[in-house]
DNA sequence: GACGAATGCAACAGAAATTGTTACGAGAAG
DNA sequence: CTTCTCGTAACAATTTCTGTTGCATTCGTC
C-alpha cells in the first residue's frame, strides 16, 4: 500500500458502507476491496469502533457496520479516531536547551498546533456520506 | 528527533533567521541549535533554497541566510518547498480494480486533495516573522 | 598558490514506523 | 459440534526517515 493508508482505508471503507448501511461486511470482504489484509482492516476499523463510529459482531453472521447515520460521521471523527495528528508535533520528550531556544521551540509548536486545530475544524464540515457526491 | 522533524526544523530555523536576517549562519551552528546533524540541516535547507526561500554561499565566509524578507515567507511556502503533502495520497501507482471501486477511490482521493488545498490556504495566512509573536 | 572553512552530494548504516502474515483464542449462528 | 467471524499477539518484511562518513568543490585568507 501507500502512504496515508490508514486514513485512506478508513474513508474508503466508511464511504462504501454509507451507500448501504444495513449491510454487514466482513473483514475479508473489505480487505479484498481495499487490496489488503483482513487483520490490517480489523486494526484500522477497531480504532473506529473504539470511537463509536462502527460496531462489530463476532460469529457466523458477524462483521462490521456503521454505528451512526452516515450523515453524522464527519471526516474529523475519522481523523481523530485514528489519532493521526499529521501536523502538530509530539512534544512528549523535550530536552530543553537554552531558554531562548526553548521559547522559540514552544512558538513553533503552538503554531503547528493551531494549524492542526484548523484542519480538524475543516474536516468537520464534510460527512462520509458526502464523499460520493464530491 | 521526532516526527514532523523536517517541517519543525525548517520553521524553527527560519523563524530564528527572521529575528536577524542579515546574519549568516552555518549548517553547524543551525544543527547545534536544533540538536541534529549539519548534513541533515543542509538536506532540509537545500529544499528551501530550491524554492527560493533561502540562499547559501560556499567558502570561508559562507553559510545560509534568507532570500526574501521574512514577512514575505509564509508557512505555505515552507510546506510546499518541503513537498510534504501530509493529507493527500500519492496516486502514482494505481492498480485499478473494478470500476465501482475505482470511482470511489477517486472520490476519496479528491476529497483528501481538497483538504490538502484548504490546509495550504490556511498556511498562507501566517508568515515566519509572525511565529515569534504568536 | 597553499590552506582552512564552508556547502553539495553520494553512499551507507541505523533506527523507527508501518504493513503484511501467521497463529490461536473466543463468541455466535446453524 | 462445526463453521464462521472478530480480537489479539507475535513475528517478518517493507518502507521511511535520520544519522554518519567521506570526498569534491568553492571561496576567503594567508
Amino acid at each position: 500500500m501507500k502512504r496515508n493508508s490508514r486514513l485512506s482505508l478508513a474513508l474508503h471503507t466508511l464511504s462504501h458502507m454509507a451507500s448501504d448501511p444495513s449491510r454487514m461486511r466482513t473483514s475479508t470482504d473489505i480487505a479484498d476491496h481495499a487490496g489488503t489484509n483482513p487483520v490490517v482492516v480489523r486494526r484500522v476499523l477497531g480504532r473506529l469502533r473504539e470511537a463509536g463510529l462502527l460496531s462489530s459482531e463476532k460469529g457466523h453472521a458477524g462483521g462490521w457496520c456503521l454505528a451512526r447515520l452516515p450523515e453524522e460521521i464527519t471526516l474529523a471523527d475519522v481523523y481523530l479516531a485514528l489519532d493521526e495528528r499529521m501536523i502538530a508535533t509530539d512534544h512528549s520528550n523535550d530536552a530543553p536547551t537554552c531558554s531562548v531556544e526553548h521559547a522559540l521551540h514552544n512558538r513553533v509548536t503552538t503554531v503547528l498546533e493551531e494549524v492542526e486545530q484548523t484542519l480538524v475544524q475543516k474536516l468537520r464540515e464534510t460527512s462520509i456520506s458526502a464523499i460520493r457526491t464530491s
